[in-house]
DNA sequence: GTCTATAGGACGATAGAC
DNA sequence: GTCTATCGTCCTATAGAC
């Protein structure tokens, strides 16, 4: 007599990780303040309040989709630069050329993860967006990762650190608007050339 | 008798005047998507069927305010970048480097506009967004006009080009999320150098 | 040129049954 | 873990008076 009525029912994990990827198509495409939780329920074959259940509200969406981003981005760039390298918070030794080679790498081929975060980073650039301090820490974060990195390729180490950002996030929205007319990767050779060339 | 009740009555381009500046603002806050009628009506002193009656509908109001910052956004530069220079579509001969100053300047006075186009530039990536074909042909429009320019420059224009939109892009971002942390004209002068110099 | 009134939906969220 | 039912609020847009 082990449940003998399993039809539509997916184990909890499942369904938040089948959430989590609509959420993420749906963001990318509409934005935060675009989406509606109607639309995340539908795709995923449940109702409203089913969607809540799993998640609480629709900004504990939005950080489910932000935490699990993170952990699956922290991953993968381990595996890219090398299985010795240290987790993210200690890169030094790898080299700001060779960690932007693999996040451009890595970027080129997720295009739907990359477009979320362009959205989100520009419409949490207002103080009341629930993913208002999320991106801003990531910023702060990310400029003294690359500047740490920078300080022997440089004089100006900062400086060259808020390039490189800009650079990434610059390119890649020209090529999320025409993804036939660039390659990402190529386009950032010709950028590595000119700044560490 | 000619009309003697003009109490809250505004002639009818100081209205749209109005309605143009606030609705630059709240989308610069919120977004287009984020964006309510009701909001704007209420800031103008006006219901919101009156402000319907100026811009037709939501989308109206948003092709408004882009057809309004396209005007003057060509004014603008025209006067920086001296009487005698022609309009930006034949902008030969000024040269990248003070096109791209001119430029920086004229942003870092006015961060709202900054913003405005910085969130309308992400959500518009979604091919259903109304000012998806706006911001692809302002990009494509950019690319030209810069790659014109960098022809001398560099022996790959293009890519300089799109290294140069990217940088303002990128670093306008930086800058509106810390508008302490960063002097926009600062930080493009140290671009400069590196691209230029 | 601006109003009142209202249509007609979609939204996020809650309560409680199963 | 998912449902039905429902609340109250907000939305864009229209019709027609003044």
């Amino acid at each position: 007599m082990n449940r003998g009525t399993a039809r539509a029912r997916k184990p909890a994990a499942e369904r938040r990780r089948q959430i989590i990827e609509v959420t993420t198509r749906l963001i990318a495409e509409r934005g935060f303040w675009g989406l509606s939780m109607q639309d995340v329920a539908d795709e995923c074959g449940v109702t409203v309040p089913g969607l809540l259940h799993h998640v609480g509200s629709k900004d504990g969406l939005l950080v489910a989709v932000l935490d699990h981003r993170d952990a699956a981005d922290a991953d993968a760039l381990v595996a890219e630069l090398g299985s010795g390298a240290p987790p993210p918070s200690g890169v030094d030794g790898v080299g700001l050329r060779r960690l932007c080679a693999a996040l451009v790498r890595r970027n080129a081929g997720q295009p739907e993860i990359v477009r979320l975060f362009a959205v989100l980073e520009a419409e949490s650039l207002a103080p009341c967006h629930p993913a208002h301090l999320y991106f801003a820490a990531r910023q702060e974060r990310t400029l003294e990762m690359f500047t740490a990195l920078a300080v022997g390729v440089s004089d100006r180490p900062g400086s060259l650190a808020r390039q490189v950002m800009a650079l990434m996030d610059g390119l890649q929205i020209q090529w999320l608007r025409d993804p036939g007319g660039t390659d990402l990767v190529t386009e950032w050779e010709a950028v590595a050339e000119t700044l560490f060339g």
